[in-house]
DNA sequence: TGACACCGGATAGTGCCACTCTCCACCATG
DNA sequence: CATGGTGGAGAGTGGCACTATCCGGTGTCA
C-alpha cells in the first residue's frame, strides 16, 4: 500500500508518518520507485505500536526508537531476554543514592539486584520523593506493595513464557511493560474505592449491630 | 525567611519561585513591606511537594494547582474524602468507549463503579492501547493485576486512614497516589526480574534432576 | 500526451509547557 | 548613600512531538 493507505487504516496523517519515517521509528516501505515505496501489514502493526507507547505509555520518540530497535533484533536465548528487555525500556536518570533501608528491603525479599540497576534507583528516587512530599511511606508499607507487585510480576512472567518465539515474548514483555503501567495505575484507582467502600460498608455493619 | 533563603533550602532557583507564585502553586508570602515577604517551613514543604509531583509524579502545573488547592480546603468528613481526591488527581481524557469485558470484569470483582469515572475509562484505554500494540492482554491476567492493586490499595487505605487529621488524610491519599505510581512501577521492574530468575532457578533444578 | 494529484525528501515552523532571563521601581542593610 | 536583594510582570529559551511548505519526480486517468 502507498503512504496515503497506510495514513488512512491507522488514523496518523501522512505528514506525522514522514516524521516517523526521518526519525527512525517506521521502517522504509519497499520501494517501488524512485518516489514511492510500498509499505505492508508489518508497517500498520508498528505503527499501531509507535502511536500506542507514545500516547498511552508516555515514551519519547528516543525511546520508541531504542524499543523498536530491540524488537527487531531480539535476543537468541530466553535467558538474556530479561536483561535485554530491562535495557531498552526507558527509566528516570537516577537522582540520588539509594537508602540502605530499601536496599535492605530488597534482599530481605531475597530480590537481589544487582546495585545500580535502573530500577533500583529509580525506586530509591521515587521513595525519597514521596517521602519528602510528606507521605508516610514506611517499610511496612513498601513490603505490602512488594507483594501486590510479585502478583503482576508472576502474571507478566506467565505472559512472556506463553508465548510462541523469542521475538513475541520480547515483544510482550518490553510493550507489556511498558503498556502494562497505565493498566495498574487505573486498576490501582478503582482498587482504593473498592477497598474503601467495602471498609466503609463494614464499619457501617459493626454500627448497626 | 526571605525567598532567596526558601530557594537555598529548597535548592529551587529563585527565579522559579517566583514563577511559582505567579502560577498559584505557592502562596504568597506575609508581606512585611512593598518589596520583602516573609516566607514559613510551610512554603519549605509547599516547595518541595509542587517539585515531588512535577519530577517524579509526572504532573503539570495545572495538576499540581489543582492537587494543592484541594489540600488547602479538605473535605470535613472522611467520607467525601475518596471522590474529593479521586476528582483532583489527574487523569488522562479519555480516548473511547469501555470494552463491555472490562466492564463485566469490574462487576465480577464486586468493583461497581459508576460508568464514566476517570480510572475506569483509563483502564479502558489503557488495555485497548496495550491490545492494539500486540500485546495479549487476556481477561486471566487482568484479574491477576487486579488481585496485586488489591493488595497495593489495602495498604493504600490503611495507611490514610492512619492518619490524624482528615487534611493529612487526604495529602497521603492524594500525594501517595501520584507519587505511589512511580514507586509501584519501579517495584514491577524489579518483581520482575526476581520472579523470572526464580523460575529459572527451579527451571535449572528440575534439569538437573 | 498531458494534466494533476500524489509521492519521497528536506527544511522550517507551531504549540505546548516548564522554566529562565530581563527589566523596573523600591527598600533593607552596610 | 551605595549596593544589592525583592516583588512584579513580560518576554525569551529549550525540548519535543508534530505540522506545514516546498521541491522535483511519477503514477494515473482523461
Amino acid at each position: 500500500m502507498r503512504i496515503s493507505e497506510l495514513a488512512e487504516r491507522t488514523g496518523v496523517p501522512v505528514h506525522t508518518l514522514k516524521f516517523y519515517l526521518r526519525e527512525g521509528v517506521l521502517p522504509p516501505g519497499r520501494a517501488t520507485s524512485r518516489t514511492s515505496a510500498d509499505y505492508g501489514d508489518e508497517h500498520v502493526e508498528r505503527v499501531r505500536l509507535v502511536r500506542a507507547l507514545v500516547e498511552h505509555g508516555g515514551v519519547g520518540l528516543r525511546g520508541v526508537r531504542a524499543i523498536v530497535g530491540a524488537l527487531e533484533s531480539p535476543p537468541p536465548s530466553r535467558h538474556d531476554l530479561l536483561g535485554a528487555a530491562a535495557a531498552v525500556i526507558p527509566t528516570p536518570a537516577p537522582r540520588g543514592p539509594v537508602d540502605p533501608e530499601i536496599t535492605g528491603l530488597l534482599e530481605e525479599l531475597g530480590w537481589c539486584t544487582w546495585s545500580g540497576a535502573p530500577a533500583l534507583t529509580a525506586l530509591g528516587d521515587a521513595v525519597a520523593a514521596a517521602r519528602a512530599a510528606g507521605v508516610p511511606l514506611d517499610a511496612a508499607t513498601l513490603r505490602r506493595y512488594a507483594a501486590g507487585m510479585t502478583v503482576v510480576a508472576e502474571a507478566d512472567v506467565d505472559l512472556a513464557l506463553a508465548a510462541q518465539d523469542p521475538a513475541e515474548a520480547m515483544r510482550t514483555v518490553v510493550v507489556g511493560t511498558v503498556l502494562g503501567d497505565p493498566v495498574l495505575v487505573a486498576l490501582r484507582r478503582l482498587a482504593q474505592e473498592a477497598v474503601s467502600s467495602r471498609r466503609q460498608a463494614a464499619a457501617d455493619a459493626r454500627e448497626d449491630a
